[in-house]
RNA sequence: GGGCGGGUAGCUCAGGACGGAUAGAGCAUCACCCUCCUAAGGUGGGGGUCGUGGGUUCAAAUCCCACCCCGCCCGCCA
């Protein structure tokens, strides 16, 4: 019978083993939890208490001894995968019996092939997880493209823990962006576009917005100079000035959409106060502002889709925030707020008061807060009475958690304080549970060396970008690397290799570290990168194909070189890692997993033979643990959405 | 000023939630290994005050306190 987690039925063989020894040995000593520490080699056993120190301290004995006691104790039991238990400078060390063991595992890990570690929770929720969220404005950048890769990892692995996972993208179309973009577009006489339409898009918002700011500057620079001190004209002549200098740049990339552009806008008296008027017309939900910008829109996410397609990642539900203004969602839960003792009114603009909620409700400590940090108040609606974003956040929320009992928002870690007063409005409306349930998965920025990368300013690199140059890298090592393949295979593996290190790249580092990107980072294919591990799995396929034959009669008692022990614990400890990285919401725990199994295997290769090894015992039990791995390697991979080729 | 996150080898990072045995990788660097299952590989060398200072503990990179440095946030932007 296969077992889907065979280091955690060795180590509860312990826990019973050494709860028994205690109950024997120290018959009146009281032990909450027994924890147990893998030990720093192997050859100490495979887990190792370090209990007798804590003892030893209360009960005023030497670890040693009372080591030495428990273990001898211990070993008088029997038990199945326990073989022997040693005392060693005061840990009480345990070895697994590995014939048995190895037998176990690789067998598991054989007959359960594609599920292999994906232990299912015991309470499957139904789980939102929002992520990517792009405005459509320009297409999606390096700094933003950790996103859909965390957040679809996070996806596939709660999946493969047994929720019942939807993905959603929030289109936020209101806003004044989405009206500048809108506004361009049409001064253009909304054309089709003639290259990739994100791109096309993100050209046109960056020239109109660039455009729209210097007329709005001059506008404020005449009416600073007549009422304004001269510090203050200064700093506005030095923000055209930037401006100016964006516009040349811009003017000299894309001349004749910029010449246009700049003759179509001049014919405005106030492109201001067009586009406001655009986005007031479009929150009421006008026909003309909703073709419009939808249009553009969707534009827009159209290229999104395609470079999404691009990295497999999809989506359950495209969530437009103006759904939710239009049909008075937002309306409602501002009634529902005002009608609670949290929201007031000063010169016409609605507040939340978050720290009253919290303070009422005596949520610091739940919430992880100091008891003298003040949650500063969120403006619901402005003077003009129209709602802002996290306003309309909270009715969206709402919505979510109409259709999942847990919101995970994939979103980067500058918006923890509106995602934190968006949760205590939760409270704050009575929601407790949904409050309890929304998840903040906070990410740091992806940052360039040179420069800071900002959308508005039309300075970034485009996801598309760096794709293309991992595929043409990834293609030319091919090409050095396998001359004899085909065209064909060539593109197809340069095209798995390169999105592969592009994924592995942004989802290695911890979510919570910033990440620099450079292109050596991206474009690594040597050891800890996806091609490293790409290639460490199809080098496994490929002994399995060259041997021409089952393991029939697999002596797993002959596995006894240290490397083989380490690599059928590591393997055992699979779904160990797997339910880590899904508790804690860890998708690099399974990338650094398939690394360092990987590396395990790829000295195992160099050092051992396996279809050559004597007797056919041995050769079958290396080939079964060949198999293994790469049924391992394929999921480890596979929950982070790399694909494991067969060759490369 | 307050909040959040980060600070571990020249560089990029593991480890930190749950304290344990000599702090691990990769890049770079130097020297090796394809008569052998894929060299996108492997072996070995050099390289560390785990930001600083205290504290708790038998035991601290890990926990607590203070401080320093970097980033982000504290808007009628999103």
């Amino acid at each position: 019978m296969p077992s889907e987690n065979p280091f955690a039925l060795f180590r509860s063989e312990c826990e019973t083993a050494l709860t028994h020894a205690l109950q024997k040995v120290l018959p009146g000593i009281k032990v909450e939890t027994l924890t147990f520490s893998k030990p720093p080699n192997i050859e100490f056993g495979q887990l190792a208490s370090s209990l007798c120190f804590e003892l030893g301290k209360k009960l005023n004995q030497k670890p040693g001894d009372l080591a030495t006691h428990l273990a001898k104790t211990v070993g008088k039991q029997k038990f199945t995968l326990l073989n022997k238990v040693t005392a060693v400078g005061g840990y009480i060390n345990f070895h697994v019996d590995f014939p048995k063991f190895s037998f176990l595992t690789l067998e598991s890990i054989r007959q359960l092939g594609s599920v292999y570690g994906f232990v299912k929770t015991e309470k499957p929720l139904k789980i939102i997880v929002e992520h990517t969220s792009v405005n459509p404005l320009h297409p999606i950048h390096i700094g933003q493209a950790r996103n859909p890769m965390l957040g679809d990892a996070l996806a596939r692995i709660l999946k493969q823990r047994g929720h019942m996972v939807s993905r959603h993208y929030y289109i936020d179309d209101v806003g004044r962006q989405s009206s500048v973009i809108a506004y361009g577009y049409q001064k253009l006489g909304c054309p089709e576009p003639d290259e990739k339409a994100d791109h096309f898009v993100g050209k046109i918002y960056t020239i109109t917005s660039c455009l729209v700011e210097i007329n709005r500057l001059r506008k404020n620079l005449e009416l600073a100079k007549a009422v304004s001190p001269a510090d203050e004209v200064a700093r506005i002549t030095k923000e055209i000035d930037e401006w100016m200098s964006i516009a040349a740049e811009l003017k000299e990339k894309y001349p004749a959409l910029f010449e246009k552009l700049m003759t179509k806008i001049s014919e405005d008296e106030n492109p201001e106060e067009e586009i406001n008027k655009l986005n007031r017309a479009y929150e009421d939900g006008e026909p003309e502002a909703k073709r419009l910008i939808r249009e553009v829109s969707e534009l827009c996410l159209k290229g999104f889709r395609e470079t999404q397609a691009r990295v497999e990642v999809y989506y359950d539900s495209w969530d437009w925030e103006s759904d939710f203004v239009w049909s008075a969602q937002v309306t409602e839960v501002l009634r529902k707020l005002k009608s609670s003792p949290f929201v007031y009114s000063e010169n016409g603009v609605l507040e939340f008061d978050a720290e009253k909620v919290v303070r009422i409700l005596n949520l610091k400590t739940k919430l992880g807060l100091g008891e003298d940090y003040v949650v500063p108040p969120l403006t619901l609606v402005r003077a003009d009475g129209t709602t802002l974003y996290t306003t309309r956040d909270i009715a969206y929320s709402l919505w979510k958690f109409s259709r999942a009992e847990k919101v995970i928002n994939v979103i980067g870690m500058e918006q923890s304080l509106a995602q934190l007063q968006l949760k205590i409005a939760l409270y704050a409306l009575g929601y407790d549970k949904y409050a309890d349930n929304f998840v903040h998965f906070a990410y740091n920025l992806v940052t360039l060396p040179g420069y800071k990368m900002s959308s508005r300013r039309g300075r970034y690199i485009t996801f598309d970008e760096v794709l293309d140059e991992a595929v043409e890298r990834a293609y030319e090592e091919v090409s050095k690397r396998s001359p004899q393949l085909s065209e064909a295979e060539k593109r197809e593996i340069a095209n798995f290799v390169g999105i592969g290190a592009v994924r592995y790249a942004l989802v290695d580092v911890d979510a919570s570290k910033p990440v620099v990107f450079t292109w050596d980072r991206v474009l690594n294919f040597e050891t800890n990168s996806a091609p490293y591990v790409q290639y460490t799995h199809a080098r496994a396929c490929s002994i399995l194909r060259k041997a021409e034959k089952k393991p029939e009669k697999p002596a797993f008692e002959l596995l006894t070189e240290k490397l083989e022990r380490e690599l059928v614990l590591a393997l055992a400890s699979f779904p160990d890692t797997f339910i880590e990285a899904a508790e804690f919401l860890k998708p690099n725990f399974l990338a650094d997993y398939a690394n360092s199994l990987a590396d395990k295997f790829n000295t195992f290769y160099n050092a051992l033979p396996v279809i050559k090894a004597e007797p056919r015992g041995l050769s079958d039990a290396r080939l079964a643990l060949t198999d293994a791995i790469r049924i391992v390697l394929h999921n480890a991979l596979n929950s982070i959405g790399i694909l494991a080729p067969e060759r490369m």
